[in-house]
DNA sequence: TGACAATTTATACGCTCGTACAGATACTCT
DNA sequence: AGAGTATCTGTACGAGCGTATAAATTGTCA
């Protein structure tokens, strides 16, 4: 009996509700993941009693998968977006600008102000390297990848499917890493963070640029 | 009250069912982290009764270290060994030579046909995203890191220390991204995986060489 | 052989977990 | 006002968790 979303009052009685809960959830998993929180600390966090998470969110694993799901359009469409800005400029657009246009939509949701989209991206790098999760993410992220990968293959027609494929891998996992282990670079460097994965953009693009072409040369 | 290993084969009486406690907690922790493991299966795991795991292993946390300490001088043996080799060869190795060198040793054992191997590389690869074992690590593998970056420092010493640091988590991070998600390689690519990580060891190594020498030039 | 220590078994305790549900409350519409 | 639905509260249940420990077993050495 689940409640359509109107615009009359009625049936949003509970949406902000709802809400809450799921941003209560997103903040839970992002920091510690999904087997290390409980229903009821995410009641706590959403500031609402026990039962409230059932009936909003349904189970555990239903709630998980929601709060997955929730954001990945509005990442997809700044990709996309991105992607047909950089090709009705040129034909041929170069490798970085491919790369750059992949990446920088991510870093950018994971160095908002909003607490929410910032919790999501640690979310999605923490759950990467999960067999478990990734049959659930790769429906959702493979479009998109796979758009741009057909572009790439375009411009280097000597890579085969192989290693473009690893190439992207590669540069998700790098992407990744920024988000969720950005202290090991200020542990290893004795530097101070710079405070949001968006002022590594330069250094993770050119890292990633330059395996793309180096793996496609 | 910590039993000794000794030679005469009277406190050697229970180390065989240590090392089976040890293995199954390595092989269970690897294949599904810390907190979706409990000490019951590990138990099952190893075919011994819930008290032995106590008894060898101590709490859960206790355990958990131990295996993640267990393997590292190893590593970083063979790191340190591949380092030295190439240093006897060259006064100022190539840069591909010397991310080569740190890659390999952690892909041979990733590959090894031992599964004790092949799930502490797992376990790795799994944990590296999460800052609540990252404190861990750090003191195990900082040691040789710091050893590499000094000689790539000294080969490029335009690269400031941050760019090194940076240069390095994300060489890692792709490391472990083909450990942990080889199977994305596959299913973005639609062919079959090779098997084992060694085998995409030259793309791994021209991607993150080329990363390098892109991010320090 | 018998004393003694190391190891293994079996069981219990106190918790927290995910889930379910009956009842209370708030809101909407007739 | 009153019926009816949506939402929320409070509580309970069974299961599994990590840990501790007494008792049984095994092996060692004097």
């Amino acid at each position: 009996m689940k409640t359509e979303a109107t615009t009359d009052g009625r049936l949003l009685r509970g949406e902000a509700t709802r809400e809450r809960v799921l941003d209560a959830a997103e903040r839970c998993f992002g920091e510690r993941g999904y087997d290390d929180v409980s229903i009821r600390q995410i009641a706590t966090e959403a500031g609402v009693t026990l039962g409230v998470i059932g009936f909003h969110g349904g189970s555990k694993l239903e709630l998980f998968r929601t709060v997955l799901t929730r954001r990945v359009e509005t990442l997809n469409a700044a990709r996309r977006k991105r992607l047909a800005d950089l090709m009705s400029r040129q034909d041929r657009p170069d490798l970085r600008s491919l790369i750059d246009a992949y990446l920088t939509p991510y870093l950018e949701i994971a160095s908002r102000g909003d607490q929410q989209w910032r919790s999501y991206a640690r979310l999605i790098a923490r759950i990467a390297t999960d067999d478990r999760w990734y049959a659930e993410m790769r429906p959702l992220y493979d479009p998109v990848a796979h758009e741009y990968l057909a572009i790439i293959g375009r411009i280097h027609p000597n890579a085969g499917p192989e290693k473009l494929a690893a190439a992207l891998t590669l540069t998700v996992a790098s992407m990744l890493a920024l988000v969720a282990s950005r202290i090991r670079i200020s542990g290893l460097s004795e530097m101070p963070d710079r405070g949001s994965p968006l002022q590594y953009r330069e250094m993770l693009v050119d890292f990633c640029a330059g395996g793309f072409e180096k793996m496609l040369r």
